[in-house]
DNA sequence: CGATTGGTTAGCCATGAAGCTAACTATACA
DNA sequence: TGTATAGTTAGCTTCATGGCTAACCAATCG
């Protein structure tokens, strides 16, 4: 019952934006500063900053300042969080599909089981493959 | 150069919502009908479709209507999608420690390399580990 | 010291997202 | 045929987001 997600919710939502997705991308090669992560967007600093804020508020980028220089850096905690939400959906969707599967087997089985009964009924299905 | 995430946006942005990403862990179980899957939460219909809809616009969900009855079940593909972006980063980002690692090994065997050839600068480094 | 650079704060505006109610459509059931 | 069910559409509020400018620190540098 514990809602594990309150962070996630801010991780996904500072990924859903291009710039900062950017940003997340960039700094994957190495920490920089605001003004080095700013330069390649036309945008000015104040609205820049805000994409920052959000990464640091969403726990996917740490940065300290020293001197006048903010140096901003990667916080991998977050960004594996929100992958590991991934593996756990797909690691549910996909014992579904293998217990799909199974089913699908055992009604072919089942089927064929009958077929070789009565072959009166002949191949009477439509597109299920 | 090609741009391959208009749809990165849209897909985490409707993952940032703690609604949605219910929606897409019930479908991950198996489809639904909009009706089941409205029924845990104390929301009005017209509101919890709009959720509904984001997640197809998003590419996550799928549905279609037979008689009255809409049902929903899971895209998987840009759930793929985005479980593949976090991979990419990991990859670079873990590529990157490995240089780092790599640098700080050769820092190291420099440094010993030095202390033999003259012992006189004893341990002189600060918290650096 | 004075000017420049790098970042920050404050405040404004437009847009969009998330919720609601009310009214409507269309299927299913009696 | 009439009524309940399952969604849908329309329209409204409220608040968050993303952008801007202008003015403001605080380190550096000449």
């Amino acid at each position: 019952m514990a809602n594990q997600s309150p962070c996630l919710d801010q991780v996904f939502a500072a990924l859903a934006d291009p710039t900062r997705r950017a940003i997340v991308m960039r700094l994957c090669a190495g920490e920089a500063s605001v003004g080095e992560l700013a330069d390649p967007f036309a945008m000015a600093l104040p609205s820049f900053m805000k994409h920052i804020h959000v990464l640091e508020t969403s726990g996917l980028v740490l940065s300290e300042k020293s001197g006048r220089v903010r140096t901003c850096r990667l916080s991998p905690d977050a960004l594996l969080g929100a992958e590991d939400w991934f593996q756990q959906q797909r690691a549910i969707w996909e014992a579904r599909l293998d217990r799909f599967e199974a089913y699908v087997m055992k009604l072919k089985k089942e089927k064929e089981r009958a077929a070789a009964k009565r072959p009166s009924r002949t191949t009477k299905r439509k597109g299920s493959e």
